[in-house]
DNA sequence: GCGTAACCTGTTTTT
DNA sequence: CAGGTTACGC
């Protein structure tokens, strides 16, 4: 019990109400995950409650991990045994066991955006409707929202509310597309991620057997983030708690970020109707920020209406007062931040890791990136592209996906013709339209191809076949890693990329190999106890960001990330850039009062992110969409109040740069508002982005062939540096190479990916 | 069916 | 700008 002594009085209470239902309102910094950790790992040991018959859910893949990593600490290897994640992998998971419950196949797909988006495109084009009317991110987030409003597509179609809506809107048709994608989605076998939550509440709804099934299982359920839930999400965890009443959810209204994707604040008032006997425990001591961000915060979050009643606050030092610093442009922004992130490191001996940088939005990470490196100042970026969204990626990832379910439509369209086998749009509809018409399914049409298809498009349909039933022929027997491998040689994939010697080809086939890695950790990871093909794409379909690959590398890094991305991290120093009206708050987020205090509450996540520095920063004038545009400084700065923040730097009086006539290349002529001339600025340096896959610079690093490696040999290695030969390892079908490295030591590595050179 | 060039269009946050 | 789609000639 030595772990409750240092918690307070509130702390120490939430972990002790073991019993009964129980809200936490946590403030920003108030040492919610320690509670949360600590309550778990009481139940277990105090409690003697068997890991397995607790639920934790979070929002992100990152939270989850961090909460069983301390857990582990506290109670050790048992901590794996909690059901502990996302609520989208968690219920993938339940699922995917009860799946024929719900018609669907265990090995059923998960459809990301992209494959939503391209199936919604599709439908639009059949049905042959005006796609400028009904606008493919439009009709998705019709869709998605009414999947987490529990309304099915009949509901939706009989409901006259949404029906007037839609044809005010002049889209009549959106309750008939609903119904065509979700019947798509269903003959493939898919389900995308509203899906995963819809359809665990009708798996729920619709089998009591189930339900108490789960319902006894779960005796202690605890829901982090819970300001963030959607109705549906609060369903589910209502009917999970409603035999043994122990849940206990965690949230800050404050914080609540996600109302976009349908998070309901409600569910906090629900919650208390729906549990009576609820205990309310307010935890408003915060140990994370100065009392000047503290009070900085509490002054911005003040100006929203309606937020529940508390009162954070802290016995922390005082702190300095938040800079708030004005640019000229979005380059030199990126400029004064990073000159003073090197300042601060010089000065306060900070190290990078201790720093984020946070935006609004993704793009704005560009100038950031270009002023660090100029200064060499390592930093990684969290989000973003992801290394799963491209295309050499997801290639590959849509033939294993054709192998574990031969319904999946998208994953058919995308590897039907990759590499080029004469198989056009053309015959792709054919297949389909077989199916569909004669309600068969995707695989059996393809497999009557020749039928139906003459000449050479039949031909490379039959031996497509071929290839995916001896890859399926593979999966019977192999693990995912040996899989995936001979699936990458066998289809041909590999091959092309690797005769592309561009430099684009070059790195694209380092990502296919590092997609491989990636499969050979999965398989080789004892805490993956099914190391199946089916396994390791449930895994990925839900994993957005590459962090498992942060670990490796450079630890002490630079974070640049979305605010969004940001909640519940915190950071010696943080970098708040382009504090700018229409980019934060989101031009487009401003059309009703309640949106602008949810970009106001985004602001706050932002502000207490910070431990003992917060800088602002903005710039007059930024690049955007090939544009350059004038910005003003954001309403929000505003909303501090005068004696936190210091705005002796942001004074300056020159007048914001205007773009005058066209560009070319990297400057551009601009003109002050009142007509005089202003030397020629640097706006945008016309450079393609930094590649930001864990392989970058692969490409100028050519591994040699190492067939004749022998003991013995001296070699270098991208990352390690130069090494001798100890032993080579053929057992296990994979060649392996025992190297020892100056300096590192011995590693083993994977001859046949490992970028290695013969030295001398 | 394939390859290229011209054209078009988005422009927020995440599982 | 960058990525996706269309039109067109082979």
């Amino acid at each position: 019990m030595e772990y409750l002594s240092s918690l307070n009085e509130p702390q120490h209470e939430a972990v002790v109400t073991t019993e009964g239902p129980c809200m936490l309102i946590a403030g920003a910094g108030s040492g919610k995950t320690r509670v949360l950790t600590y309550r778990i790992a009481h139940l277990i040991r105090e409690h003697n409650v068997e890991p397995f018959q607790i639920l934790a859910l979070t929002f992100t893949n990152k939270a989850a991990r961090e909460m069983r990593e301390r857990i582990e600490e506290v109670v050790g290897n048992e901590a794996r045994n909690v059901w502990m994640g996302t609520f989208h992998s968690i219920f993938a998971r339940i699922l995917r066991f009860e799946s024929d419950k719900i018609g669907y196949p265990q090995n059923f797909t998960i459809y990301d955006t992209d494959d939503s988006k391209t199936l919604i495109r599709q439908i639009v084009k059949e049905m042959e409707l005006d796609d400028k009317q009904y606008k493919v991110n439009m009709v998705l987030s019709r869709i998605s929202s009414a999947k987490n409003r529990l309304m099915s597509w009949q509901q939706y179609q009989a409901d006259p509310i949404t029906q007037s809506d839609d044809e005010q809107a002049m889209r009549p048709k959106l309750g008939l597309i609903y119904q065509r994608y979700v019947e798509r989605c269903f003959l493939a076998g898919a389900m995308d991620f509203d899906d995963l939550l819809f359809n665990t509440n009708v798996l729920l709804r619709d089998h009591p057997d189930v339900l108490n099934k789960y319902q006894h299982r779960f005796r202690y359920v605890l829901v982090d983030e819970f300001q963030d839930t959607n109705i549906s999400q609060y369903l589910i965890t209502r009917k999970l708690s409603a035999v043994h009443r122990n849940i206990c959810v965690v949230g800050d209204d404050a914080q609540s970020i996600y109302a976009f994707r349908g998070a309901d604040i409600q569910n906090i008032l629900n919650f208390e109707k729906d549990f009576p006997e609820t205990k309310v425990i307010k935890l408003e001591q915060n140990y994370r920020s100065t009392q000047n961000i503290v009070n900085a915060a509490n002054s911005v979050i003040y100006k929203n209406k309606g937020q529940l009643q508390k009162n954070v606050w802290t016995q922390n030092a005082p702190g300095a007062k938040i800079p708030l610093v004005r640019a000229n442009s979005d380059a030199e922004e990126g400029k004064l931040v990073a000159n003073s992130i090197f300042e601060a490191k010089a000065s306060d001996g900070l190290k990078n890791a201790e720093i984020a940088v946070l935006y609004r939005t993704n793009s704005q990470s560009r100038s950031i990136e270009e002023a660090l490196r100029k200064n060499n100042i390592k930093y990684k970026i969290v989000g973003g592209l992801s290394f799963y969204q491209r295309k050499e990626i997801k290639d590959l990832l849509a033939y294993l996906r054709m192998i574990v379910n031969p319904d999946d439509e998208q994953a058919f369209r995308r590897c039907i013709n990759l590499p080029k086998r004469g198989i056009g749009p053309g015959s792709v509809d054919k297949i389909l339209v077989n199916a569909f018409d004669n309600g068969k399914r995707l695989w059996d049409s393809l497999q009557e191809a020749g039928t139906f298809l003459k000449g050479k498009a039949g031909s490379s349909v039959e031996n497509f076949v071929t290839l995916i039933k001896r890859c399926q022929m593979e999966n019977t027997r192999k693990d995912a890693f040996e899989v995936a491998n001979f699936t990458a040689k066998n289809s041909g994939l590999l091959k092309e990329l690797y005769e592309d010697k561009t430099i684009e080809g070059l790195s694209r086939y380092e990502n296919v190999q590092e997609l491989l890695n990636a499969v050979k950790e999965f398989t080789d990871n004892p805490e993956n106890e099914d190391k199946s093909l089916n396994a390791f794409l449930q895994d990925v379909a839900l994993v957005t960001d590459m962090d498992n690959k942060d670990k490796k590398e450079d630890k002490d890094t630079v974070t640049l990330m979305t605010i969004h991305m940001s909640k519940g991290l915190e950071f010696r120093y943080v970098y708040l850039v382009g504090m700018e009206e229409d980019l934060f708050p989101s031009q487009m987020m401003l059309s009703s009062r309640e949106d602008l205090e949810e970009e106001r509450r985004l602001f706050y996540v932002a502000i207490t992110r910070a431990k003992e520095r917060l800088h602002l920063s903005y710039a007059s004038t930024r690049y955007r969409f090939g544009n350059i545009r004038n910005c003003e400084p954001s309403r929000f700065l505003n909303d501090i109040d005068s004696e936190y923040i210091d705005i002796s730097k942001s004074g300056s009086k020159r007048q914001p740069a205007v773009r005058m006539g066209s560009y070319t290349g990297q400057f551009v002529r601009s003109m002050r508002e009142d007509g005089k001339r202003q030397r020629a600025q640097e706006v945008h340096v016309k450079k393609k982005p930094p590649v930001r896959s864990a392989s970058s610079g692969a490409a100028d690093f050519k591994a040699d062939d190492t067939t004749h490696l022998q003991e013995g040999m001296k070699v270098e290695h991208q990352k390690f540096g130069i090494g001798s030969v100890r032993k080579i390892d053929e057992s296990g079908g994979n060649r392996k190479a025992v190297v020892d490295f100056d300096g590192t030591g011995e590693k083993t590595l994977l001859l046949s990916f490992a970028k290695l050179k013969i030295h001398g």
